[in-house]
DNA sequence: GAGCACTGC
């Protein structure tokens, strides 16, 4: 095996990382940098080296690999990392959100740290020099990679088209260059599929023996690992590969044999708006960053090739350094109530020294979240129940319905909606335009007895538990084995973290009783209430349409594929609770669950003690307005009181309510 | 009555 170049360097490495707490080090992907780094290291005396990734990857036996995640997790327990002396943060330029969080407090740790601790960021080209000025000016060290040149050719102009431009380049390549695979880097599995199929016509109609065979092969997260895995087989002789792939081919997969690649210039990339609290699926220009990333991957084995389907100008006039981290571009509930469980002495969160900074609007978005959840108090200190939600690796809403399912009876079944919310979106097959109808009628499988969809996760759970975790039995009914297996151990571990919380013992049983025809979920659905008091929604008063309360208060729809059922009437539930907020084109409630007014009082009480001032350290931040939170309707206190103390009797609860909206309505 | 990049604990 060839020597990888990063050893040539291993006396400046290690004299550098012995002068100095913080060492970036830059070097292009695949220069085997850190599994290399670590067993230097190593051999040079230093022992207990952690390496983490965003992602997981096979362990390395010199040092522990861990996921960025995990060692969050790890100095949650032990603050100071005192089970390391060295902390090597891999793949930072990805900027996951994790990272982001752990390049802060390494910056503080080696401050802080009473035993001395070596920190060491790899990343790629272009963001170095910012990342250095972060860490006080640490020294960066550039490895080159063992990458072969790639020419990079640009077209001169944006094509209307930049699905039929890689079909055009890509046929070029097959008819006039010699052998190697062609990676094509498109946005998600609709345009994939498209140009597959564009592809699979034109090869066909190529005269015989005119060029070598070719096979086009689609790659996305969606398809089943078997047909992932299909990347990973050569060609046969005399056959070029086509290989039409989302940014999965970016980081995650490495396809060998790749000397050309097509680059349309564009990625699929979620953001969250705090503003509207929505999230959105957009299609956006890629990075510089990016871009250096997919050209490389034609350099593996050989000289290659990258066709990039966008003018020079653009690239260095429009695209940015590198893409914007993903602490920019999420919901930071999870991330600040952690910062704050970690008690850091003389910080307040919303000046926590981040690389890239979020929004204040972002910060005050998760404090006002977490307020109403009860993670933290009115002043924004972190209250009992917000320390043991932040042991939870789920988001703020789950686990503090896990924390109040445990007061109510039902955390078997809590656990289960956290685990099966967690892999959600892989849970369904991937079903696109081109596609034809589900093999199978999605009616074959529990409905959610009406109640929307955290029962209908629920139930579908308990039904495959019933069937001994039969897989099987998920393939038959269209259900993502792959996703179905990690809600089973993301639910393991849920468990296993919940009984460490409880002071007693828990009466946690591996599933429900499975008499879901006829039960009502009650204290589950309670439970969801308290959990999601920052994402509940009222039905406007003669349509189906909802308004979330809290905020401006948006108008919004119950998505489509939710398993909420209407009454006879034709008319959904007065209140739901909500998982999330999508804005496509038009704005809808992603999983939902019905929910009653009773549950509903309290916490429209409490969104009108909201104070964000106070939230946020009073008076700390310097440019906050003074926000209203005019849209929560403005239940007169006697009326809540009158609602919230009486029992069960629905006219009355039906009267408050309707004085209630008229109130509203007058406004 | 609409749409799903990626990962993962």
């Amino acid at each position: 095996m060839a020597t990888l170049p990063i050893v040539q360097y291993e006396d400046k490495i290690i004299e550098t990382v012995e002068n100095n707490s913080i060492t970036v080090i830059i070097g292009e992907t695949g220069s085997g940098k850190s599994t290399q780094l670590s067993q230097m290291l190593h051999r040079r005396g230093y022992s207990k080296i952690a390496v983490t990734q965003p992602r997981r990857v096979a362990a390395v036996s010199v040092s522990r690999y861990l996921t960025d995640g995990v060692l969050l997790r790890e100095s949650l327990a032990d603050p100071e990392l005192n089970d390391y002396s060295v902390i090597i943060l891999d793949e930072a330029h990805e900027r996951s959100l994790n990272t982001d969080i752990l390049m802060g407090l390494m910056k503080r740790l080696v401050k802080h740290r009473s035993s001395n601790l070596k920190v060491l960021i790899t990343s790629a080209t272009l963001d170095g020099d910012k990342v250095s000025k972060f860490f006080r000016d640490c020294p960066v060290l550039n490895i080159p990679g063992k990458l072969y040149p790639v020419e990079i050719l640009y077209s001169k102009e944006r094509p209307v088209s930049y699905l039929d431009a890689a079909l055009k380049t890509a046929l070029d390549i097959h008819v006039r260059q010699p052998e190697g695979d062609i990676l094509i880097f498109m946005t998600g599995q609709d345009d994939i599929e498209k140009l597959v199929s564009k592809l699979e016509d034109k090869v066909r109609a190529l005269d015989e023996g005119s060029c070598m065979d070719a096979i086009i092969i689609p790659l996305h997260g969606s398809l089943p690992p078997e047909l992932q895995v299909r990347v990973f087989s050569p060609p046969p002789p005399n056959c070029r590969r086509i290989i039409v792939a989302t940014n999965i081919a970016e980081t995650s997969l490495t396809v060998d044999g790749v000397v050309y690649v097509i680059d349309s210039g564009y990625v699929k990339q979620r953001q969250y708006n705090p503003s509207s609290r929505m999230y959105s699926l957009d299609v956006i220009q890629i990075s510089k960053v990016q871009a250096n990333q997919r050209s490389g991957r034609a350099g593996r084995t050989r000289p290659g090739k990258c066709y990039r389907l966008y003018p020079s100008q653009i690239y260095h006039d429009e695209f940015l350094d590198v893409t914007v981290p993903e602490i920019q571009r999420s919901s930071l509930a999870g991330s600040v109530l952690y910062l704050k469980s970690l008690d850091l002495p003389d910080i307040d969160i919303l000046k926590f020294d981040f690389l890239d900074s979020p929004s204040s609007e972002s910060l005050q978005d998760a404090l006002k979240q977490l307020y109403l959840i009860d993670a933290i108090d009115e002043n924004g200190a972190i209250t009992s129940i917000g320390r043991k939600m932040a042991e939870l690796p789920l988001e703020p809403s789950l686990s503090r319905t896990l924390m109040e399912a445990n007061n109510y009876g039902c955390i078997t079944e809590a656990l289960t909606v956290a685990a099966m919310l967690s892999t959600e979106s892989a849970l369904l097959p991937g079903k696109s335009k081109t596609e034809k109808k589900r093999k199978r009628p999605i009616s074959s499988l529990p409905d959610g007895s009406g109640l929307g969809d955290h029962i209908q996760l629920l139930q579908i759970y308990e039904r495959w538990h019933q069937t001994d975790y039969d897989i099987g039995w998920c393939k038959d009914h269209g259900l993502q084995v792959r996703g179905m297996t990690f809600a089973r151990d993301v639910r393991k571990q849920l468990s296993q973290i919940m009984q460490k919380i409880a002071k007693e013992p828990l009466d946690i049983k591996e599933n429900g009783k499975g008499e879901e025809f006829r039960r009502d979920y009650r204290n589950l659905r309670k439970a969801l209430c308290v959990g999601y008091a920052n994402q509940l929604a009222e039905r406007k008063m003669h349509h189906n349409g909802y308004r979330t309360l809290g905020l401006q208060g948006q108008v919004v729809q119950v998505h489509p594929s939710s398993a909420l059922s209407s009454d006879e009437h034709g008319k959904f539930p007065d209140y739901v609770v909500y998982h999330e907020l999508i804005a496509t084109p038009r704005p809808f409630m992603r999983n939902v669950c019905s929910v009653e007014m009773k549950w509903v009082i309290p916490i429209i009480n409490k969104l009108n003690t909201l104070n964000v001032k106070k939230l946020s350290g009073g008076g700390v931040m310097d440019h906050v307005e003074e926000e209203s939170e005019r849209s929560i309707p403005d239940l007169p206190k006697k009326n809540v009181e009158v609602a919230a103390a009486t029992d069960d009797s629905e006219s009355r609860i039906q009267a408050a309510r309707e004085r209630f909206l008229a109130r509203k309505a007058n406004k």
